[in-house]
Parts: C-alpha cells; sequence; structure tokens
RNA sequence: CGGGGUGUAGCGCAGUCAGGUAGCGCGCCGCGUUUGGGACGCGGAUGUCGGAGGUUCAAGUCCUCUCACCCCGACCA
C-alpha cells in the first residue's frame, strides 16, 4: 500500500484526552478516532490490526472444532426477560422500542440468543456436544467507558458457547476452549495468565479469566499469584490461607460496653483502646436485594463485596445508607456490632469465627464492646470467607505466598451449567430417552481490546512496536527524498518485489523530510523497515532495520524479499 | 450515580479574575529553497468561542439553564 492512497492521519502532539499510552498512541498514530464516550472508528491501519487478531482467534476456534455463525445484534427483550437477565443486568444494557414500540435490546453478549437458536432444534445426545461462536459487535452501556478500546460501550468481541450432555464431555469441550486460548494469546505476542474467576455474575459455578499482565495503570485487575503452586485467581475471587500468627486468648472472659468517644473508624478504636487491628471486628451493613445483612470481618481486613454478594446468593448488593444503619443498630454508622442486634441476618467471616474476646460496635453512639465471643454473645447466621486476599497471604493450596499483581482481562471462560437451558428450556433425550437440560458454556475474547492491551506492552518513547503477528503491514518502505529519481526507481522496484512476494509494504511515498517519515514509521509501529538513500545506495543496497533493535543491515536488490521473510521469522 | 475538571481554528493551548476589533504554536493551501531523524523564507485560508436564554450601549468574558467530554470512586470483554 502506497501511504499518499491510504489514510494515517498521525498527529505531532498527543491528544488531551487519552490518559493510557496505549490508548494515546492510538489515537495519535492514527490507529482510532473517537466518535462518543466509548465508541471509536476503526481507521484503515486499525481495520488491518482487527482482522489479524480475529483471523488468529478464528483459525485456533476452527481448529478447536467450533463453528463460526454471525447471530443478531438486536434481539426481542422478551427473551432476556424469560432468562431474568433482562432486570439484573439492568441499565448497562442498551435497550431501545422499534416503530411497533416492542422492546428491543442490543446485545452485550449472546447466551439467550444461542440457547434460542438450538432449543428445539438440538434434541438429541446424539447431536452432542456442539461448539458455535461469532466475532461481532457487542454493545455495553457501562457506567464509565475509559481508555480508549479498553472499555468501550461498543467493541468487537468473539463469544463461543457449548453444548454438552454429560459432565465428562462438558469437562472436555470446557478444557478444549482453554488450550485454545492459550494458543490465540501466544499468538498474539504473550503469554497469558489463566486466573479463576468469580462466576456468580454470569450464574455459572467455574469460570476463568486470562490476563495480559502489565504493571502500567492500563492493569484495572488485580489478581494474585502463589510463589510456590500454579494457583492464580482473579482477588475477587482468591482464597487465602491467614498467614499471620495470632496469638488466641484460651479462655472468654465477661464482655463489657466500654466508652470510646470520637472514635468510629478502625484506627481510631486501635489508637484509643491500644489494641491491634486484628483484635478488632467490623460489622459492615449491606442491603441484599432490598434486604440487610451485617457483614463481620476482622479488623485489619478488607470487605470483598464479590464474595459477600456471592455467598448470600444476592443479586443486587449495595451498601446500607446512614438511615438504614440508624435504623437497624439504633445507633450511627461506626459503632454497629452483633449483639443485639435483631432482624439481620449475620455473616461471620472465618477469620472472626477464629477470634476469642474480640472488639466490637456496641449499637450505642460513642461505645464498643470488649470481649465478645460468637456463639455466647450472639449467634452467626453463616460463616463464609467475605475478604480481600492480600500480598503476602498464604496460598489456599500450599505453603506458599500469594503475589499480588496487575493485569488486563483479555479473555474469559465460563461454566455456565444450565442455567440458560434450564431457564430457556433447552433440553435433550438422553440414551435413555429421559430429558435433560443441556450443560452450556460461554467464552469471550476481547477482539479490540486485547491489540490495546498489548500495546501497554509494545512500544518505546516513538511509539509503537507491534508483534509481527497483529502489524498491519510488516514492513515499513522509506525512500529518504522521493525527489531523487534514484532513490523513488529503487523505492519503487523494491515495493513491486515485495508485493508481489506477497510481503505486505506499507510505502511511504509522501513528499515529505526524512524525519517526518522515519518519526512516523516509528510512531506507527510496524515490526521491519527499509530505507532507500543515497548510503546504502552508493553501495547498491537497502538498509533493513528492526523497529525495536537499534542497529541495521544493507541487504543487496536481490535478496531482498529472502532477508525480509528471515527477519520476519527471527522476530515472530 | 457521587466528587473534581474541561469545552475558543484540524490538534495542543492562551484570552474569562477586571466586558470594548478573537489570538499563539503545530498542522493545512500557494510559490521558492531544502532532503538520512518532526527544515526555512514569503504569501494565504480556517472560528455559530459547546448550546439556549438573560443582563448590558457592548458578552469568549457576567447570570440562569442545558449538552458534551475527561479524570477519581461504586463488582466489567
Amino acid at each position: 500500500m502506497r501511504w499518499t492512497q491510504t489514510y494515517i492521519p498521525t498527529l505531532r502532539e498527543n491528544q488531551a484526552e487519552a490518559e493510557l499510552i496505549s490508548h494515546q498512541l492510538l489515537l495519535r498514530a492514527g490507529y482510532i478516532r473517537k466518535l462518543a464516550a466509548g465508541v471509536y472508528l476503526y481507521l484503515p491501519l486499525m481495520q488491518r490490526v482487527i482482522e489479524k487478531f480475529a483471523n488468529i482467534v478464528r483459525e485456533e476456534m476452527n481448529r478447536a472444532g467450533a463453528l463460526e455463525i454471525t447471530m443478531a445484534v438486536l434481539c426481542p427483550a422478551e427473551l432476556w426477560q424469560k432468562s431474568g437477565r433482562y432486570f439484573s443486568v439492568g441499565k448497562e444494557q442498551m435497550r431501545l422500542k422499534d416503530r411497533h414500540l416492542h422492546d428491543m435490546v442490543l446485545c452485550g453478549t449472546h447466551e439467550e440468543t444461542v440457547t434460542y437458536l438450538i432449543r428445539g432444534e438440538v434434541k438429541s445426545y446424539r447431536q452432542l456436544p456442539l461448539n458455535l461462536y461469532q466475532i461481532q459487535v457487542k454493545f455495553r452501556d457501562e457506567i464509565r467507558p475509559r481508555f480508549g478500546l479498553m472499555r468501550g460501550r461498543e467493541f468487537l468481541m468473539k463469544d463461543a458457547y457449548t453444548f454438552d450432555a454429560t459432565e465428562e464431555s462438558f469437562e472436555r469441550s470446557y478444557q478444549n476452549m482453554v488450550d485454545a486460548y492459550y494458543r490465540i494469546f501466544r499468538r498474539a505476542g504473550f503469554e497469558p495468565v489463566k486466573v479463576e474467576a468469580d462466576a456468580s455474575a454470569m450464574g455459572g459455578k467455574a469460570a476463568h479469566e486470562f490476563m495480559l499482565l502489565v504493571d502500567t495503570a492500563g492493569g484495572e485487575e488485580t489478581i494474585v499469584t502463589c510463589d510456590k503452586c500454579d494457583y492464580a485467581a482473579n482477588v475477587e475471587k482468591a482464597a487465602f490461607r491467614d498467614a499471620s500468627k495470632l496469638s488466641v486468648d484460651r479462655v472468654e472472659k465477661p464482655r463489657e460496653v466500654v466508652d470510646t468517644p470520637g472514635a468510629s473508624t478502625i484506627e481510631q478504636v486501635t489508637a484509643y483502646l491500644k489494641v491491634p487491628a486484628t483484635r478488632l471486628v467490623k460489622t459492615l451493613l449491606y442491603m441484599a436485594d432490598g434486604k440487610p445483612v451485617a457483614a463481620m470481618i476482622r479488623g485489619d481486613r478488607e470487605l470483598n463485596v464479590a464474595k459477600l454478594k456471592s455467598a448470600v446468593h444476592a443479586v443486587e448488593l449495595e451498601m446500607a445508607t446512614a438511615e438504614q444503619v440508624e435504623k437497624y443498630t439504633r445507633a450511627p454508622v461506626g459503632f454497629a456490632g452483633p449483639v443485639g442486634l435483631k432482624d439481620v441476618p449475620i455473616i461471620v467471616d472465618p477469620l472472626v469465627a477464629q477470634l476469642k474476646n474480640f472488639i466490637v460496635g456496641a449499637n450505642a453512639d460513642q461505645k464498643h464492646i470488649t470481649n465478645v465471643n460468637l456463639g455466647r454473645d450472639f449467634e452467626a447466621s453463616q460463616t463464609a470467607d467475605m475478604t480481600f486476599a492480600r500480598h503476602g497471604d498464604g496460598c489456599p493450596h500450599c505453603e506458599g505466598r500469594l503475589i499480588t499483581k496487575k493485569g488486563i482481562e483479555v479473555g474469559n471462560t465460563f461454566m455456565l451449567g444450565t442455567k440458560y437451558s434450564d431457564t430457556l428450556d433447552a433440553k435433550y433425550l438422553d440414551a435413555e430417552g429421559k430429558e435433560q437440560p443441556i450443560l452450556m458454556g460461554s467464552y469471550g475474547i476481547g477482539i479490540t481490546r486485547t491489540p490495546q492491551a498489548v500495546l501497554e506492552r509494545c512500544h518505546d518513547a516513538k511509539g509503537i512496536i507491534w508483534p509481527t503477528s497483529l502489524a498491519p503491514y510488516l514492513v515499513s518502505l522509506v525512500p529518504v527524498n522521493m525527489e531523487n529519481p534514484a532513490h523513488l526507481e529503487a523505492a519503487t522496484k523494491v515495493y513491486h518485489d515485495l508485493s508481489e512476494a506477497g510481503i505486505e509494504v506499507l510505502f511511504d511515498d509522501r513528499q515529505e523530510r526524512p524525519g517526518v517519515k522515519f518519526n512516523d514509521a516509528d510512531l506507527i509501529g510496524l515490526p521491519i523497515r527499509l530505507t532507500i538513500g543515497d548510503k546504502s545506495l552508493k553501495e547498491n543496497k537497502i538498509e533493513m532495520k528492526a523497529r525495536n533493535e537499534e542497529r541495521s543491515e544493507l541487504v543487496g536488490f536481490n535478496e531482498v524479499v529472502e532477508k525480509v521473510r528471515g527477519l520476519a521469522k527471527r522476530l515472530v
């Protein structure tokens, strides 16, 4: 492609709106433009990157036995009402009415549609397993779109759905997709980290996420990994072993109400009573689907709302307002406690259950109670892990320690089980002629997010450095001076030779000074640059340089195709 | 949704406090010189100052309302 025949509007300065390096680069290098918050336009270079990545995904999905289809973006609201998600997904869903005033949905995922598709058609165990996928635009009205393609309201996604008759078959289908995901992300130039994830949002029994690890602001997800074994989980899901060596009292002491004037936070109470935070227990009030619950966690720990939500099986969970706290505890915020708390189920964290003689709020203004004990002073309705794992906590599976890291979620896999086949009535007949719900899995990959995520790592001060598999073209061909007939003639010949050989070349045929061309070439980040100027022409050669290497090499006109191929292979 | 901020030429910004001819840099167009890391000279084009209403002789500037966008927090590929 000739530069003058395509559209690559590079900018000399960063656009003010972009915070993240990868987002800045895509804007400045002329890959994307913004239309509205979280809505982007893909320019010719981006279009090619998307096609490159989508084709990798397509090849690996096909290899895994998945069948490509295309489902509609529009969906009658009725289907989502049936599955129940019309109400649980809420405002994140883009909704509209058609001309007949029928409620419609712009899909952000396709479990409902795909279940509709196979329901009634797949009736026998003989038709299973089945694996369907599509690569298509998705709509999610995110609370806060940000970081360019990382969190858009309209984006491209590969979504796959598996259907199985037996648990064993389901496990195989799931593992098959996991294997495909590793192949896909490795081909895209990075080693993904697979972590356990919270499955409750999708209503399944298990889930994993694939992360690209970064140490920049783009790492929206926190994950923990074990320094000894292969345990890895999203921090929302991560289990842990409390490794702090606390001395626990042997004898229960009589409880005592104490005045704690002006002390409502953990810091204030520990300072006032001169005790460590591990002796304090926070009682936090939440509203789970409109009903109050009290979560009791040790003073040094943070509540993990995702864990609490799944412990109480809530669809909606939010922190109680100050008014609600006062209504249930009859005390201002900061003094809630379990003793005498009525009509509110109490969930106790296992780390609290181990304690003796701990300190809690007294449900009275400016007062706490010391030497409180579970069983003697109050009853728990449930015990559940509700806190975040922290850096340095023990691994739940071995003697190792947990390490926290930042990552970008580029893919996920969900074991849905029968949630959608139950609600949307997708059943098959087994060998005995008995009707059974189909076991389903769903599997996503962010097609527009992943290339940007890769850029969080693949860049330097001058611009993008694409892995060859995602680069929009392999070669930047730069004649130093378009008005020098020798340069032009040599460049044109190389352009034709490479093109004939099937190598993708971007020929910078602009009437620009060399500095501009070199800077733009570095900015857009093609893996290989061929420069044609007096320096090399006087030896009748071409200068070949990898974008991510300093040194360059002179190659002859007859060997340029072979040399470019060789370098590309080395770069991978 | 809560908190903070910004809307002035394609991009980056000044001008707003203190009302009085709408500016700067880059980019863009023309001519000439230049050509191995974002050239130089001369000439030129480009604005509903986010929108609506109001105050005023006069509004980019003051007031009211409104829209959009960005950043930080509230469970997301």
